[in-house]
DNA sequence: ACACAATAGATGTTAAAACATATATTTTGT
DNA sequence: ACAAAATATATGTTTTAACATCTATTGTGT
């Protein structure tokens, strides 16, 4: 039996056992290669990702009218999750590209939001990110990539989120 | 229009422009999943992804008679790019799962080998793990699996693997 | 044989991720 | 009104990732 190109890259001699395995490994290793040719196209914009994707949050909703978001709410929106919105955003203030205003209504809160020089470098980059993206799928159809989402949203349907997972309540003994 | 999942998941107001910066993020986002879970079940255990992927390795080819492996043999068989291979075979020695052995023939070299002691915690994880994946996998059937591997092969086909891209070769000019 | 390039790993350093815990403020229940 | 719970963010600390650089050894060409 042939190996599948997943098993060759990994110079497996035996198939996989499982076809949920080769889901697995496929999903990962084609996404760190995505998520690393990206990263390259930011880092000399001193963006990362995960710095990047706050700035694309940020200007969609101050697009549509609002003056910022609350930090817990950038965070709930990002691609991936983040442990540690806070030390994020200080970085980005450091470069200039947000702020952060505290509300007078709930003294807790912070709105964050994106500066002028913020939306420069988006505007810098809002090119170069489409050309990479359309690059990276450029190997599939239309018909594929509209099947791809499809299977990975299903798929996602049977994972608990990493953001609520502390919400594990544990069957709760009767007092 | 009615939004994505995704869409509605980042709580965006429009649906996404193109199909595939839908796929990109729907990728990221569910291996993204995928591999905090999956590090849930083995942070018990004190291993990472990348580190159980060592010792997968290990065992594999150590099954087939190999005495071990050199480190960037391992390192160029992980699922995911690892840029600093030492100080990972460095933690696995730590807790005694692996071996190195400096070779006679090419004094270069070093073998990794897994021990007696990694091949247990292996065992141990084995049953756990196939559960975990299976049961991440659930929403889909067999045949999307099967397409997904071929949609995820594919794309995979148009993006330079991380571990080459050092040799961007540049046009090189005469001389 | 010898200079030089190539290869295999190791090391130094900086930045970022991850997790727990702390502080400040607001909300809730009585 | 007031104690206690909940909320929003910040901070401290440890681990890991990432990148560049360095050492040791082997291979190559003349």
């Amino acid at each position: 039996m042939a190996l599948s190109r997943l098993a060759s890259e990994l110079k497996k001699k035996r198939p996989f056992e499982r076809v949920e395995d080769e889901a697995y490994l496929n999903l990962v290793r084609t996404a760190q290669w995505l998520q690393h040719d990206t990263e390259r196209l930011l880092r000399p914009y001193g963006l990362s990702e995960a710095t990047y994707n706050v700035l694309r949050i940020l200007r969609g909703v101050q697009s549509d009218g609002a003056l910022g978001l609350p930090s817990l709410e950038v965070a709930s929106r990002m691609v991936t999750r983040v442990p540690d919105i806070t030390r994020l955003v200080d970085r980005l203030i450091k470069r200039g590209w947000v702020e952060r205003t505290r509300t007078d209504a709930d003294r807790r809160v912070v709105l964050v939001s994106i500066t002028g020089k913020g939306l420069e470098v988006l505007k810098e980059l809002d090119g170069p990110l489409v050309n990479c993206v359309v690059r990276q799928m450029s190997k599939l159809t239309q018909a594929e990539l509209i099947e791809l989402n499809r299977l990975l949203e299903k798929a996602r349907d049977g994972l608990t989120p990493p953001c609520e997972e502390e919400n594990e309540k544990q069957p709760e003994a009767d007092l």
